[in-house]
DNA sequence: AGCGGTACTCAGTAATACGGAGTACCGGAG
DNA sequence: CTCCGGTACTCCGTATTACTGAGTACCGCT
């Protein structure tokens, strides 16, 4: 599948919070995580991105451990906020996704 | 529902050819139509913008025609080349949306 | 000592959608 | 007849988001 960057705008920030709200995890195996589902061209660069704005906005907290194969990691977990705001991420999925659905099956 | 518009980008042009493809129409139209299918903020700057982009892209073809009640309109069909845009947008529709979901139900 | 894999940061670029101002055409109310 | 609201399109500037690439640094193994 090429390029898919254009249409995970707005999408790629919901899927980083549920993969951190389903185990504290960090940058560099979210990434992973993420080529594994098949997001095959998101970068590290753009996930470390996506975690700098998270930890801005207080969506989740940050604890820092060494690791024994390389540098220390950033683990993050999501606070309230975060847990509001990954509800607000499906609710709204849930809705565009449904129209867009809709409109394919040339619904009126 | 609130702000969606982070979440439609990349996905707003498709609909537009979806729309284009399905009956030949112009832009204030389209934009009445993506208001009622539930997009209601997205606003006849944007779909403009979307519009000539197309046609600068040969996605489609314009034919203006005047209008009994008011401006002449820009009518737009899809071009060939905007038909397999079409056919790669709902491919990778059918991928993201999909991924997500999965993502969505915890699955690993 | 150096290399490959792990791990994070940051500055710059491109694409997309929104906001708002501007232009212009039409019919009906006053 | 003039003005106003609805129809219809254009253009410029702004914000957000993701990608790119270079840089820093830690670790174990050869």
């Amino acid at each position: 599948m090429d390029d898919l960057t254009e249409m995970l705008k707005g999408t790629l920030e919901g899927c980083v919070l549920e993969i951190i709200g389903t185990e504290e995890t960090y940058g560099y195996a979210i990434t992973r995580r993420l080529n594994e589902l098949g997001f095959a061209d998101v970068i590290e660069g753009t996930v470390y991105t996506i975690l700098l704005r998270l930890e801005k906005n207080g969506l989740v907290q940050v604890t820092k451990r060494p690791s024994a194969v390389g540098p220390p990691r950033k683990f993050y977990a999501l606070s309230a906020t975060g847990r509001e705001e990954l509800a607000t991420f499906w609710a709204k999925w849930q809705y565009v996704s449904s129209r867009i659905n809709k409109l394919k099956e040339g619904g009126r």
